[in-house]
DNA sequence: ATTACCCTTAACAATTTGGTAAACTTTACT
DNA sequence: AGTAAAGTTTACCAAATTGTTAAGGGTAAT
């Protein structure tokens, strides 16, 4: 199977555990990533914002509960599940740790089948269950399940021609769409609207984000900047 | 299988891991050239823009996070791919070459069919990413898909003819294009110019990009020189 | 039924780009 | 060197493209 697209994060404050993990995910063709606890989790996450993070329980400095419930509520990691590592004996931590909001755990010790079998089946599921519903472009985060957008964490309602056409733009930061593409995606081949319709939604889209997110390239078309 | 088209830039301070890698690397076909810091990699790695850079993490004169970190932000390695190279003990390296924008890494001691077969799949992947967008030539870079063309990393604005004409010509490096193909090409069958309009835009062309990278060859036409 | 909002279009303004002529410079050739 | 041909540059105008505003018709929610 091809994994190359999957991001994974491991975290664990044992290097030793951190490795074994890291070689067993690499032979599977996922791109492995690695932090020592909850808060270097957080700040390479944001940067990376892997599909999935396998987070040990236990760790100095911020532990996997804690860290859990930070990333549920921080839009960076929308798009990311959050599988727990626990040693058989922390059962309890299972319990909160669902209640934390992660989407799964593994037991320690680890065994290689076991994990990687497991891992497969829940990046599967997400494939098929969550088809890129928010999309991340640097201070923007676009939700098309709730037609909504945020600037930094304030909400902004958009109208739904203006939403779908951002939407397009912002699939590609920096890829020049050309008006007929943008009909073509946005409209639709049959619906026939003049090209000014366009220019007047791209105004408004403007007015709601801010002038310097929307690049108009002339004889071309519209890009979307980060 | 033919690696022959993959260049391949490694960059260590020990020449006995230079040339056990170059070793190993050719034979399996890839173009190898080596630097011994992290200046000499950014140097080199300029003219013969390698499709993958193994980076020795510890080096001196320029250890290969800063070296890292200036190819980033460097067009001339817009199709780059970075790989670490990073002894086992040094951990932490891992996590901050990342957050420099490395691709992957790979722990010394190194074992060659770890090496050969972690290259092989991350060079297949870029293979099949990126489709080529960006056009370099020397040290400028032409993007069709933003419309952006830069000159050492600085951004310059080309008008859509300009742009077209420029594309052209830099399509193929030293060929001289007469003017009746540019027009053809450029202008399209039925429009009706004169040839003094591509002069005109060769200037506006020259003005903007310096005029070292247009010639001029009398009586036949113009050709992009790098 | 009324209201509020969305989509589209038209009209006009603002801006950018493209094209040409004409003057000027360089090159090639006698 | 002198001359003709080819190329360069400048300035200006025309054309094309985009920005902005306002207004009408439609649709969904109240």
């Amino acid at each position: 199977m091809d994994n190359s697209a999957f991001k994974i994060l491991v975290v664990d404050d044992e290097n030793d555990i951190l490795e074994f993990i890291q070689y067993n995910l690499k032979k599977e063709g996922y791109d492995v990533y690695l932090a020592h606890n909850g808060q270097e989790a957080i700040d390479i996450g944001r940067k990376i914002k892997p599909d999935l993070i396998l987070l040990d329980v236990m760790m100095p400095v911020m532990d996997g509960i804690e860290a859990c419930k930070q990333m549920k509520f921080d839009p960076d990691f929308a798009n990311t599940f959050i599988v727990f590592l626990t040693a058989r004996s922390e059962e309890y931590s299972e319990i909160a740790g669902f209640q934390a909001g992660a989407d799964d755990y593994i037991s320690k010790p680890i065994k290689p089948r076991v994990l990687v079998t497991r891992l497969n089946a829940i990046l599967r599921r997400k494939v098929k269950v969550q088809p890129d519903t928010k999309l991340t472009v640097g201070d923007i985060v676009i939700d098309r399940e709730t037609f909504l957008v945020f600037r930094k964490g304030e909400k902004i309602q958009f109208a739904r021609k203006e939403f779908e056409l951002l939407f397009l733009l912002a699939s590609k930061p920096g890829k020049v769409f050309t008006r007929d593409y943008i009909l073509e995606k946005v409209w639709g081949d049959e619906v026939l609207v003049v090209d000014r319709t366009i220019d007047v939604h791209i105004r408004k889209i403007r007015e709601k984000l801010g002038d310097e997110h929307i690049g108009t390239v002339k004889g071309v078309g519209y890009k979307f900047e980060a």
